[in-house]
DNA sequence: TGCCAGGCCCTCTTTAGGGCCTT
């Protein structure tokens, strides 16, 4: 049986899983929500800027003109693992895409501040809802999440701020109810992610 | 400095190419 899912969400500098910088990191489980925003050392590609509204002016991070406060990137990933040592773990943290771009950066993160290894001890793995969707959905007109909101949930939402992308998908997935067959499935351990 | 990907899946496949999903 898997244990305590915490649904969670990376704003980036772009799609680059091997360079980009996380700009917010938000995670949520039933009612405890955590978020953070970092100031990325790297500059945002033109799509990052146009799909999430970030800009970095003068040393300081806005989100749509309106400056937002930031925290170091060392200190927002040493919170993170704090706030997730406040569930039963280790937890599985899930994701829309998981495999393919949150685990990948957040990992290559964790390593940079050896930091990994802690983390392996509150994460068990990365359930990525993109595989798992398309799997158990066949033939859907599309495994985005926003797609999927709407298709299921039959809202529209804000998509591209983390803190509702991961509200959001923990809704959709409470609606899909998926069977812990299908969560072990395209659940992947940490370590191997990258 | 400026720019920026990539692994899986599908099929009009396997001597390959294109679309998806994430920012």
């Amino acid at each position: 049986m898997p244990g305590t899912i915490v649904f969670f969400d990376l704003e980036t500098t772009g799609l680059d899983t091997t360079v980009c910088d996380i700009i917010q990191l938000s995670a949520i489980c039933g009612e405890r929500v955590f978020n953070t925003y970092t100031l990325p050392r790297r500059a945002l590609t033109e799509s990052a800027r146009n799909v999430t509204g970030f800009t970095v002016n003068d040393g300081s991070l806005l989100l749509h003109g309106d400056p937002v406060d930031t925290i170091p990137l060392r200190d927002a990933i040493t919170s993170f693992i704090t706030f997730l040592r406040g569930f039963h773990y280790p937890v599985v943290l899930a994701a829309h895409n998981a495999r393919r771009f949150d685990a990948p950066v957040l990992t290559r993160v964790l390593r940079q501040f050896s930091l990994l290894q802690e983390f392996q001890h509150v994460v068990s793995g990365f359930l990525d809802t993109f595989l798992l969707s398309k799997n158990v959905f066949r033939g859907l007109g599309s495994y985005s999440q926003e797609y999927m909101v709407r298709h299921f949930l039959g809202k529209t939402y804000n998509a591209h701020d983390a803190v509702e992308d991961a509200r959001m998908l923990q809704e959709l997935f409470n609606r899909w109810n998926p069977s812990s067959w299908d969560i072990s499935r395209f659940t992947y351990r940490s370590s191997l992610a990258f």
